[in-house]
DNA sequence: GTCTATATTGTGATAGAC
DNA sequence: GTCTATCACAATATAGAC
C-alpha cells in the first residue's frame, strides 16, 4: 500500500469531489485540476474512472465499518460496548461527515453490492444479537426486538451526520460550530438514551 | 398543475432515475428511453435538465417536509403529535423509500439551498421547541435539550430508510418483506422509545 | 512518470419540418 | 406536440513522444 505523492494527491482530490458531487458528478478533469496534475495521470495510476471510484469507496467503507464490525464481534456485553460504539462512530463521523451520505447513496444505487461487502468485511450481527437477547432476558418485562435496538442505535449515531445541512440550518440557524458542539454532546447523551430502550 | 400524459410520464421516469442514480448519473436520453418517448420532448416540456431536476426535487421535498412542518406548527402538545408524526413520516417513507437519500444527497451537495427552502416551506422549529420545553418543565429531573429530542426522533424515523439496503442485508438476510414488516412495526414501537427520552 | 495529441463516444440543447 | 437533423462541447480513454 505504499503510494507515491501523486497517487495520494489523486486519492485526496477524488475523495473530496466524489464525496460532494458523486461519481457521475465529478469528472476526471475536475479531479486532476483539484490535484494540480495532468489528467492522463489518473488513467496511468488507476486505469479507469471506475477503478478510481472503487478505491475511494473502499477507503470510505473501511473508515466506516470496522469500528462497527469489531464491536459486533467483541467479547464485551452489549451494555459495555454500546457507549464505546457510540463514541467510535460519532468520532469517525466528526472527522469525515460526508462519508455516510456518500456510502449510503452508492449502496442505494447498487444494492446488489451489499452481499459481497458483508462477506468481505466479515460483518455478522448474529453474535451481537444473541448477546443482546440474553442480556434482555435478565430483566423482567417486554423488550424491543434486538434488531430494532441496534437499528435505533445506528440511526441515532449516523443520521444527524447524513442530515447535517438540514439540521445545521433548522436547529442551529446555520451556525456550524453549534452543530458540531451538539454532535459532540451526543457522545455523552446517547448511552443514556439507548439504555432506556434496551 | 394540469399535466399532459407525456409530461406525467417524463416526471415519473425522471423521478425513478434521479432517485436511483442522481442528477449527473441520469442522462436525458436515459429518462426519455425509460418513458418511451423522444428525447427532445424533455426539452420541449422542461426546457433544460436543471429545470426537470428541479421539478423532481421540489416534488420530493413536498412529500417529505409538509407532514413535518404542519406538525411542528400544530396546536397539539408534543406528546400528542409525536406518535402522529412518527406514523406520517414512516408511511411516507414506505411509499417512496428512496426519497430521503435523494433529498439528503442533493442538500449535502448544495447546502446553500437550505436557507431558501426553509423560508419557502415555512419551517420554523421555534414553536415546537418551546412547547417541548414547557412540557419537560412539568416533569422533575434533568432532560435532554429539546433540539436533541427532535433530532433523535427524526433519526429514528428516517435513517432506517436511508440505510435500507444495508439493513435489509445485514439484519434480514436480504428478505425485503421482513424489512418492510419491521419498518411497519416501528410505527408502534417508536412512540414508546421516544417517550423514554423526552 | 509525465506530457501532447487524438480517437471515440456521449451529452444537453436548438432549429425546423410535419 | 412530436419528430429528424444537427451543433457545440465535454467526457473517458489510449497511443506515443520525451
Amino acid at each position: 500500500m505504499l503510494q507515491t505523492e501523486t497517487e495520494q494527491r489523486i486519492i485526496a482530490s477524488a475523495e473530496k469531489l466524489f464525496y460532494r458531487k458523486g461519481k457521475a458528478g465529478s469528472s476526471m478533469q475536475d479531479i486532476a485540476d483539484d490535484a494540480g496534475i495532468n489528467r492522463t495521470l489518473l488513467n496511468y495510476y488507476f486505469r479507469t474512472k471506475d477503478q478510481l471510484f472503487e478505491a475511494v469507496f473502499r477507503k470510505a467503507l473501511s473508515g466506516f465499518v470496522p469500528g462497527l464490525a469489531s464491536l459486533l464481534k467483541s467479547d464485551m456485553s452489549f451494555r459495555e460496548y454500546m457507549p464505546r460504539l457510540i463514541e467510535t462512530v460519532i468520532d469517525t463521523m466528526l472527522e469525515n461527515p460526508q462519508i455516510p451520505i456518500f456510502v449510503l447513496q452508492e449502496l442505494s444505487s447498487n444494492p446488489d453490492r451489499m452481499p459481497q461487502i458483508i462477506k468481505e468485511m466479515g460483518i455478522d450481527p448474529a453474535v451481537a444479537l444473541k448477546k443482546l437477547e440474553s442480556e434482555q432476558s435478565k430483566a423482567p418485562g417486554a423488550h424491543l426486538a434486538p434488531r430494532q435496538v441496534i437499528i435505533n442505535l445506528l440511526s441515532l449515531c449516523i443520521f444527524p451526520f447524513a442530515a447535517r445541512p438540514v439540521l445545521t440550518e433548522i436547529f442551529f440557524n446555520g451556525d456550524n460550530a453549534a452543530y458540531i458542539a451538539a454532535m459532540k454532546d451526543r457522545k455523552r447523551l446517547l448511552p443514556q438514551v439507548v439504555e432506556n430502550f434496551i
